[in-house]
DNA sequence: ATAATATTTAGATATTTGTCTAAATATTTA
DNA sequence: TAAATATTTAGACAAATATCTAAATATTAT
Protein backbone atom coordinates (compact mmCIF):
# COMPACT_ATOMS: atom_id res chain seq x y z
CA UNK A 1 0.00 0.00 0.00
CA UNK A 2 3.00 2.16 0.68
CA UNK A 3 4.57 2.18 -2.83
CA UNK A 4 1.34 2.71 -4.13
CA UNK A 5 -0.08 5.54 -2.28
CA UNK A 6 3.59 7.18 -3.00
CA UNK A 7 3.09 6.81 -6.88
CA UNK A 8 -0.42 8.59 -6.33
CA UNK A 9 1.60 11.71 -4.48
CA UNK A 10 2.21 13.47 -7.72
CA UNK A 11 0.21 15.38 -10.11
CA UNK A 12 2.28 14.26 -12.99
CA UNK A 13 1.62 10.35 -11.88
CA UNK A 14 -1.76 10.63 -11.82
CA UNK A 15 -1.92 12.56 -15.19
CA UNK A 16 -0.20 9.65 -16.66
CA UNK A 17 -2.26 6.94 -15.26
CA UNK A 18 -5.59 8.78 -16.66
CA UNK A 19 -4.18 8.67 -20.24
CA UNK A 20 -3.20 5.39 -19.77
CA UNK A 21 -6.46 4.56 -19.22
CA UNK A 22 -7.58 5.38 -22.48
CA UNK A 23 -4.80 3.55 -24.45
CA UNK A 24 -1.08 1.96 -24.02
CA UNK A 25 1.77 4.39 -24.68
CA UNK A 26 5.26 4.74 -25.27
CA UNK A 27 7.18 6.13 -22.82
CA UNK A 28 8.10 8.51 -25.70
CA UNK A 29 4.06 9.51 -26.36
CA UNK A 30 3.63 10.02 -22.32
CA UNK A 31 6.75 12.44 -22.12
CA UNK A 32 5.63 14.65 -24.64
CA UNK A 33 2.31 15.27 -22.85
CA UNK A 34 4.36 16.94 -20.03
CA UNK A 35 6.86 19.71 -20.01
CA UNK A 36 9.25 17.57 -18.27
CA UNK A 37 12.41 16.42 -18.88
CA UNK A 38 12.43 12.68 -20.43
CA UNK A 39 14.40 11.61 -17.65
CA UNK A 40 12.27 12.81 -15.07
CA UNK A 41 9.34 11.09 -17.34
CA UNK A 42 11.61 7.93 -16.99
CA UNK A 43 11.54 8.11 -13.22
CA UNK A 44 7.83 8.92 -12.75
CA UNK A 45 7.37 6.20 -15.29
CA UNK A 46 9.68 3.51 -12.51
CA UNK A 47 7.68 4.75 -9.29
CA UNK A 48 4.45 3.93 -11.28
CA UNK A 49 5.90 0.59 -12.23
CA UNK A 50 7.50 -0.49 -8.76
CA UNK A 51 3.61 0.35 -6.99
CA UNK A 52 2.72 -2.14 -9.88
CA UNK A 53 -0.16 0.38 -11.52
CA UNK A 54 1.81 0.21 -14.57
CA UNK A 55 3.14 -2.52 -16.77
CA UNK A 56 5.65 -2.10 -19.54
CA UNK A 57 6.51 -4.22 -22.57
CA UNK A 58 9.08 -3.58 -24.67
CA UNK A 59 7.88 -3.51 -28.62
CA UNK A 60 11.27 -3.21 -30.48
CA UNK A 61 13.08 0.24 -29.25
CA UNK A 62 9.76 1.22 -27.86
CA UNK A 63 8.17 0.43 -24.64
CA UNK A 64 5.37 0.49 -24.41
CA UNK A 65 3.11 1.35 -20.97
CA UNK A 66 -0.14 -0.15 -19.72
CA UNK A 67 -2.39 0.79 -16.61
CA UNK A 68 -2.65 -2.39 -14.24
CA UNK A 69 -6.40 -2.62 -12.93
CA UNK A 70 -5.94 -5.22 -10.51
CA UNK A 71 -3.85 -3.00 -8.19
CA UNK A 72 -6.56 -0.36 -8.71
CA UNK A 73 -8.69 -2.09 -7.48
CA UNK A 74 -6.89 -3.08 -4.47
CA UNK A 75 -6.57 1.17 -3.83
CA UNK A 76 -10.49 0.79 -3.60
CA UNK A 77 -10.76 -1.70 -1.48
CA UNK A 78 -8.50 0.41 1.28
CA UNK A 79 -10.76 3.10 0.63
CA UNK A 80 -13.55 1.48 0.98
CA UNK A 81 -12.79 0.20 4.28
CA UNK A 82 -13.03 3.38 5.17
CA UNK A 83 -16.34 3.63 4.97
CA UNK A 84 -17.47 0.82 7.10
CA UNK B 1 -6.69 15.88 -4.83
CA UNK B 2 -3.56 17.20 -4.40
CA UNK B 3 -4.12 17.46 -0.90
CA UNK B 4 -5.65 14.67 -0.43
CA UNK B 5 -3.08 12.28 -1.75
CA UNK B 6 -0.29 13.84 0.37
CA UNK B 7 -2.39 13.17 3.35
CA UNK B 8 -2.92 9.76 2.21
CA UNK B 9 0.91 9.42 1.47
CA UNK B 10 2.48 7.94 5.14
CA UNK B 11 1.88 4.81 7.05
CA UNK B 12 0.77 6.82 10.10
CA UNK B 13 -1.66 9.11 8.77
CA UNK B 14 -3.44 5.87 6.95
CA UNK B 15 -3.52 5.05 10.47
CA UNK B 16 -5.14 7.29 12.17
CA UNK B 17 -8.07 7.28 9.84
CA UNK B 18 -8.11 3.54 9.71
CA UNK B 19 -8.76 4.22 13.53
CA UNK B 20 -11.19 7.08 13.36
CA UNK B 21 -13.10 5.16 10.97
CA UNK B 22 -14.02 3.61 14.50
CA UNK B 23 -15.00 6.02 16.68
CA UNK B 24 -14.15 9.66 16.99
CA UNK B 25 -10.90 10.22 18.94
CA UNK B 26 -8.80 12.99 20.96
CA UNK B 27 -5.52 14.19 19.92
CA UNK B 28 -3.92 12.85 23.17
CA UNK B 29 -5.87 9.42 22.56
CA UNK B 30 -4.36 9.41 18.82
CA UNK B 31 -0.53 9.80 20.05
CA UNK B 32 -1.00 7.29 22.04
CA UNK B 33 -1.06 4.51 19.53
CA UNK B 34 1.74 5.42 17.51
CA UNK B 35 5.61 5.18 18.97
CA UNK B 36 5.83 9.27 18.01
CA UNK B 37 5.82 12.45 19.75
CA UNK B 38 3.30 14.63 20.72
CA UNK B 39 4.01 17.56 18.39
CA UNK B 40 4.37 15.13 15.31
CA UNK B 41 0.96 14.09 15.92
CA UNK B 42 -0.79 17.04 15.68
CA UNK B 43 1.66 18.00 12.28
CA UNK B 44 -0.48 14.92 10.50
CA UNK B 45 -3.07 15.85 12.16
CA UNK B 46 -2.57 18.83 10.45
CA UNK B 47 -2.37 17.53 7.36
CA UNK B 48 -5.28 15.52 7.60
CA UNK B 49 -7.11 18.48 8.24
CA UNK B 50 -5.88 20.21 5.66
CA UNK B 51 -6.91 17.75 3.48
CA UNK B 52 -10.39 17.44 4.78
CA UNK B 53 -10.06 14.26 5.61
CA UNK B 54 -10.67 14.81 9.53
CA UNK B 55 -12.46 17.60 10.95
CA UNK B 56 -11.86 18.54 14.73
CA UNK B 57 -13.97 20.04 17.42
CA UNK B 58 -12.84 21.39 20.87
CA UNK B 59 -14.38 20.09 24.08
CA UNK B 60 -13.20 21.91 26.78
CA UNK B 61 -9.30 21.13 26.94
CA UNK B 62 -9.45 18.30 24.68
CA UNK B 63 -9.48 18.23 20.86
CA UNK B 64 -12.32 15.34 18.98
CA UNK B 65 -11.13 14.01 15.59
CA UNK B 66 -13.34 12.76 13.20
CA UNK B 67 -13.17 10.74 9.75
CA UNK B 68 -14.81 12.81 6.95
CA UNK B 69 -16.54 10.51 5.09
CA UNK B 70 -17.31 12.92 2.20
CA UNK B 71 -13.87 13.37 1.29
CA UNK B 72 -13.70 9.59 1.47
CA UNK B 73 -15.79 9.51 -1.93
CA UNK B 74 -14.11 12.47 -3.87
CA UNK B 75 -11.05 9.83 -3.46
CA UNK B 76 -13.32 7.16 -4.55
CA UNK B 77 -14.89 8.76 -7.77
CA UNK B 78 -11.22 9.42 -8.65
CA UNK B 79 -10.05 5.89 -8.56
CA UNK B 80 -13.11 4.72 -10.33
CA UNK B 81 -12.75 6.97 -13.28
CA UNK B 82 -9.52 5.20 -13.86
CA UNK B 83 -11.54 1.34 -14.25
CA UNK B 84 -13.34 3.13 -16.86
C1' DA C 1 -4.08 32.70 41.31
C1' DT C 2 -1.25 28.48 40.55
C1' DA C 3 -0.46 24.11 39.04
C1' DA C 4 -1.58 20.45 36.02
C1' DT C 5 -3.15 18.73 31.63
C1' DA C 6 -3.94 18.83 26.45
C1' DT C 7 -2.51 20.40 22.31
C1' DT C 8 -0.13 23.31 19.07
C1' DT C 9 3.59 26.35 17.29
C1' DA C 10 8.46 27.28 16.39
C1' DG C 11 12.78 26.08 14.98
C1' DA C 12 16.25 22.60 13.76
C1' DT C 13 17.84 18.55 11.18
C1' DA C 14 18.24 14.38 8.41
C1' DT C 15 15.91 12.07 4.66
C1' DT C 16 13.21 11.83 0.61
C1' DT C 17 11.75 13.62 -3.70
C1' DG C 18 11.34 15.88 -8.36
C1' DT C 19 13.94 17.78 -11.62
C1' DC C 20 17.84 18.56 -14.61
C1' DT C 21 22.01 17.47 -17.83
C1' DA C 22 25.21 14.13 -19.50
C1' DA C 23 26.24 9.56 -20.50
C1' DA C 24 24.99 4.64 -21.26
C1' DT C 25 22.20 0.94 -23.44
C1' DA C 26 19.36 -1.07 -26.90
C1' DT C 27 17.21 -1.22 -31.32
C1' DT C 28 16.49 -0.01 -36.12
C1' DT C 29 17.87 1.89 -40.52
C1' DA C 30 21.04 3.37 -44.14
C1' DT D 1 29.17 -1.17 -39.37
C1' DA D 2 27.84 3.52 -38.48
C1' DA D 3 24.26 6.78 -37.57
C1' DA D 4 19.80 7.74 -35.72
C1' DT D 5 16.16 6.99 -32.44
C1' DA D 6 14.04 5.53 -27.84
C1' DT D 7 14.64 5.00 -23.24
C1' DT D 8 17.11 4.49 -18.99
C1' DT D 9 20.90 5.20 -15.61
C1' DA D 10 24.00 8.18 -13.00
C1' DG D 11 25.01 12.05 -10.46
C1' DA D 12 23.85 16.62 -8.72
C1' DC D 13 20.88 19.93 -6.41
C1' DA D 14 16.96 22.53 -4.52
C1' DA D 15 12.62 21.87 -2.28
C1' DA D 16 9.56 19.23 0.56
C1' DT D 17 8.84 16.16 4.49
C1' DA D 18 8.86 13.61 9.04
C1' DT D 19 10.71 13.87 13.14
C1' DC D 20 12.49 15.87 17.38
C1' DT D 21 12.90 19.18 21.61
C1' DA D 22 11.56 23.41 23.73
C1' DA D 23 8.29 26.86 24.32
C1' DA D 24 3.59 28.84 23.84
C1' DT D 25 -1.50 28.67 24.40
C1' DA D 26 -5.73 27.18 26.37
C1' DT D 27 -8.48 24.86 29.68
C1' DT D 28 -9.52 22.69 34.13
C1' DA D 29 -8.77 21.76 39.00
C1' DT D 30 -6.83 22.93 43.54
Amino acid sequence: MNAIFKALNDETRRGILEMLRRRDMTAGEIAEAFHISKPSISHHLDLLKRADLVTSEKKGQFILYSLNTTIVDDILKWIITLKK
